[in-house]
DNA sequence: ATATTATATGAGTATAAGCGAATATAGTAA
DNA sequence: TTACTATATTCGCTTATACTCATATAATAT
């Protein structure tokens, strides 16, 4: 692939916090939203840049499309499982994400009940 | 230093040449435009994008300022040597550059020689 | 079939990035 | 001092990127 796309795809706060979280394990485009605290739109957008660039892959579920990290991708260039390994966690706003994923984990909420507004941490907090 | 501006300096073709060009070791800036076949001014400021995002240092001598990559940056994010030892070179238009530059120092042409309008290779060539 | 829902996409706008040409700056040379 | 030169910077322009709001799409549910 083209490595100057991939090199733009990951010049970008926001597609860096995306990776940050994927690394985790798949999420679902709601559960971005609702993380990373943007909306519907630009979640969308940001996942089509990272998947055109091969970064990321998706697999649709029922309503749901579940993204993940493009672990070919990973092989191919080396210097990205570096960089998202261990460098992306030293930025503090994906510290802060991945802080809200766990609690999300631990809270049992699902896809449906963010949409209804269920919360398990405060958006305001750092 | 900031990563995300790290990663968006990166993500441009001109600017991967450059390093790809200062891997070899440290160039001025009429080398750099002469090597690259572009203008004054675009070098100079692709030069000060890497710069200010810390992947390079400069040292003035004399009329000239030299380039070179900044060893600092490539020891705090590993996955920087990575990138510029393996990735960069896998690139066309980069392994034309170093084509180039072996030419140029082949030749044993100077910088005001450059500007005087000596050539060592001819530019339409790919 | 219709209604609902998660995601994608289109349109418009604002901001940023890249470029060429011209000018400014800072150092050298005489 | 003045003249010259390599590099940096400003200006105006063009293109690309990110964002928001609204709408389209595709799957599910009834």
């Amino acid at each position: 692939m083209d490595l100057i796309q991939l090199m733009k795809a990951l010049g970008d706060e926001t597609r860096l916090r995306i990776l940050g979280l994927l690394n985790m394990g798949e999420l679902c485009v709601c559960e971005i939203e609702y993380l990373l605290d943007i909306n519907q739109s630009n979640a969308s957008r940001h996942l089509n840049k990272l998947a055109v660039a091969n970064l990321i892959t998706y697999e649709k579920r029922a309503l749901y499309v579940y993204y993940s990290i493009n672990k070919k991708v990973l092989a191919e260039y080396p210097f990205l499982s570096e960089l998202l390994s261990k460098e992306i966690n030293q930025l503090e706003k994906c510290r802060v994400d991945l802080d809200r994923l766990e609690k999300y984990k631990k809270s049992g909420i699902t896809c449906e009940e963010l949409k209804d507004g269920k919360i398990c941490f405060d958006n305001k907090e750092e």
